[in-house]
DNA sequence: ATGGACCTTCCAGCGCACTGGAAGGTCAAA
DNA sequence: TTTGACCTTCCAGTGCGCTGGAAGGTCCAT
């Protein structure tokens, strides 16, 4: 299988496959005698994963690692179990950040409702700010 | 007043100020005799009003708009106000695009609980994702 | 034999807001 | 006088996940 070919049926391009392999993401494929990759199918259910793991919002690096104790031949449940938990707790902490962003924003544009622009100073640029 | 005495009274390092001047968000101050930049003191409340933007949530570019409208001698509240509804409206997106990525997450992650570590096929990498 | 679709490598850039470091000038205090 | 703290410019790098493009090789159909 070409890097097109497999780039085509895996919805992701022959670029970002080189890349993969570039961070060790995928392994060096075989080469065919004019110097091509030439790639087994089961690619196709790695880089699915790969996919899995970033809709999960999974850095790469953190997908590399999983992929790395699954090629040492050891179950990487624990490790995924680990990683998921810890997801959780940055999602956690990003909603709660924009939750309080969201408050001082709001508070910011419904003042910018009560005041008169026209009192707007240039020394400070803007009140409502 | 010098660019580290600045940097220090607004918080931040004279790099950043260059850097801020380099983008447009700081007008070239004078210089003394041997070229050293030499602020007046509204500049500090121009930087207040820098990380003010920051603390919104707006980006340098947006801060900048706000700062060319007012040294057009503009009042920029209604722009102020644009980006501040825009802003709200990115973080609810944001808000609501975590809120559904923490759901995934967490399905996979109680997910892990209740099947067998040892029914994970080598193939798939990991069943768990 | 020629065109076009594929493949190869390598280097560089994106966006964002800085940050690091080199190489050098300036000034006040010890 | 020399040290050290400050200042200057300029170039380059950070992190992340690609993406673009140059320059060239290969293969198949016409």
């Amino acid at each position: 299988m070409r890097i097109g070919e497999l780039a085509a049926t895996a919805g992701t391009t022959p670029k970002t496959l080189r890349y993969y392999e570039s961070v060790g993401l995928l392994p060096p494929p075989q080469r065919t005698l004019n110097g091509y990759r030439d790639y087994p199918e089961h690619v196709i259910s790695r880089l699915d994963f790969i996919r899995r793991g970033q809709s999960a919002g999974l850095s790469l690096a953190r997908i590399g690692e999983i992929l790395r104790i699954r090629d040492d031949g050891q179950a990487p449940c624990a490790h995924v179990d680990t990683l998921l938990v810890t997801r959780l707790d940055e999602i956690d902490q990003q909603i709660a950040d924009l939750l309080q962003l969201r408050q001082a924003v709001a508070q910011l544009q419904s003042a910018n409702r009560t005041v008169d622009p026209a009192t707007c100073q240039a020394e400070t640029i803007c009140r409502y700010l």
